[in-house]
DNA sequence: ATGAAAGTTGAACCGACTTTCAACTTAGTT
DNA sequence: AACTAAGTTGAAAGTCGGTTCAACTTTCAT
C-alpha cells in the first residue's frame, strides 16, 4: 500500500496527513471492491474511512484518479505476490509457472477485491489495464524464452508464438482465477497441477 | 437480432413497434460497445436511432434491462457463430477447437462492441455475464469429453479437471481474442494454430 | 369512415452525486 | 504564547442524466 500515490501536487507532507490518506485508500478498495465504480461514491469512501467529504479533495483530483491509483498499486501487488515463488523451489520453468498459477490463486481467493478493481480497469482505467495485462504478458514470455534457453522446452517458438502462448496462459490463469478462486473455492495446488498437465504434455494423444 | 426482447409487458404488437424496437436494439449496441454503460446515455441512443427520448420507455423499464437484453443477445450471436465450424470439416476433437478458436477470433474482430459488452455485462450485468461464461465452459467441457470417448485424448481427466481444463482453454481464447482481435489484428488461423499446438502437445520436451 | 389501441413526443421533474470553498482546527516552530 | 502551514469540515452549488407523463399522431380492424 505505501506505493500507492495521491493526486500530483497533493501527497501529504506530515504524519497525520500520510495516515489519513491511508485511511481514504483502505476504504476506497472496500467500497469500489464491493459496489464497484459508478456504485461506489466519494461519500460512500469518506464515511467508511471516517473523514470528512472534502477531505477527499485534499488528496485526490477525482474519484477516476483515485481509481487509476488503485489500479497501479493493485497490479503491483499482483506481481509482488507471485514473484517470490518464482525465484525460489525446484523444477523446470513448467514448475515454474506451475507455482505461480498456484500462488495467483491463492492471492486472488484471499483478495477479490483485487481482482474486481483490475476487470473493472478495462472501462474506467483503459490504460492502465492495457499496460497490467501487457506487462504481464511479457514477463511471461521473458520466463518462456528463458526456458526454451535451458532446452526445457519441446521447441524454440516464434516470437508471435511466444507472445500468443504466453497472453494463452494469462488468460487461462484469470479465467481459472475467477472459477475457482473468487466464484468458488478449490484447492489452488490442485487446479494448479491439473492445468500444469495440460501445459507440459497437451491433450492429444501420443 | 430478432431474438432480443424488449422488457415485459412491452413487446411491440404492429409492424411500425417492431421495426423501432429494431433501431433502438441497433443504436444501443452502437452506444454502449463505444462509450460503455456508465458513458452512454438514453438520450445517445434514442438520438442515433433517430426516435424521441420516451420512446425509449415503450419498450425497456430501465437502461439496465436494455443492457441485459443485449447481454442475452451478444451471448448467443458468439454461440451461433462458432457453433457452424464444430459439426463441419474433417480431423479429431482437438481440430475442433482450433476451428472454435479461429471462428471466435474472426467474429471477434468484426464485432468489438459484442466483446465491450460481453466484459462490461460482468459489473453491469454480473448474472448474465456468469451465465454467459458458465454455459460456455459446460459447452466446451461436453466436446472435450466427447473427443475422450472417443479416445482422442491423452487420459481420461476427472470432472474437476475436465471443468478446470474448459475453463483454462475458454480464458486463453478470451485473452487472445482481446490481444489479436480487438487490440490488434493477427491471422486468425496463424493465432489458432499456435494456441492448438499448445493445447495438443504441450510446451514440455518429450 | 370511425373509434380504439398502439405508438410517439420532448419538456420538465427528480434525485443523486461530484466538486467547491470559506471557516475552523491541529500541530509544529520560534 | 503567537504564528503559520497543513489538514479538516460539511453545507451548498452545480451538473447530469434517467425517468415520467399528458398531449398528440399513426395504424388498423370493423
Amino acid at each position: 500500500m505505501a506505493s500507492v500515490q495521491a493526486s500530483d501536487g497533493k501527497a501529504p507532507r506530515t504524519a497525520r496527513g500520510e495516515k489519513t490518506l491511508r485511511k481514504i485508500l483502505t476504504a476506497a478498495l472496500e467500497e469500489f471492491g464491493e459496489r464497484g465504480f459508478s456504485e461506489a461514491s466519494i461519500v460512500g469512501i469518506t464515511s467508511r474511512a471516517k473523514v470528512a467529504l472534502g477531505t477527499f479533495y485534499t488528496y485526490f483530483d477525482s474519484k477516476e484518479e483515485l481509481f487509476q491509483a488503485l489500479v497501479r498499486d493493485m497490479s503491483a501487488q499482483v506481481r509482488d505476490h507471485v514473484a517470490p515463488v518464482l525465484t525460489s523451489g525446484t523444477g523446470d520453468g513448467l514448475d515454474r509457472e506451475r507455482r505461480a498459477l498456484a500462488a495467483f490463486l491463492r492471492f486472488a481467493a484471499e483478495h477479490k477485491q483485487v481482482y474486481r478493481i483490475i476487470d473493472e480497469a478495462e472501462f474506467v482505467d483503459p490504460k492502465g489495464f492495457r499496460k497490467h495485462y501487457e506487462t504481464t504478458a511479457v514477463r511471461i514470455a521473458a520466463r518462456l524464452a528463458d526456458a526454451a534457453a535451458r532446452g526445457e522446452l519441446r521447441e524454440d517458438e516464434s516470437p508471435l508464438a511466444l507472445e500468443a502462448i504466453a497472453w494463452a496462459l494469462m488468460g487461462a490463469n484469470v479465467f481459472l482465477g475467477l472459477r475457482f478462486a473468487v466464484w468458488g473455492q478449490s484447492d489452488p495446488d490442485e487446479v494448479a497441477a491439473i492445468t500444469n498437465r495440460l501445459i507440459r504434455h497437451g491433450l492429444g494423444a501420443p
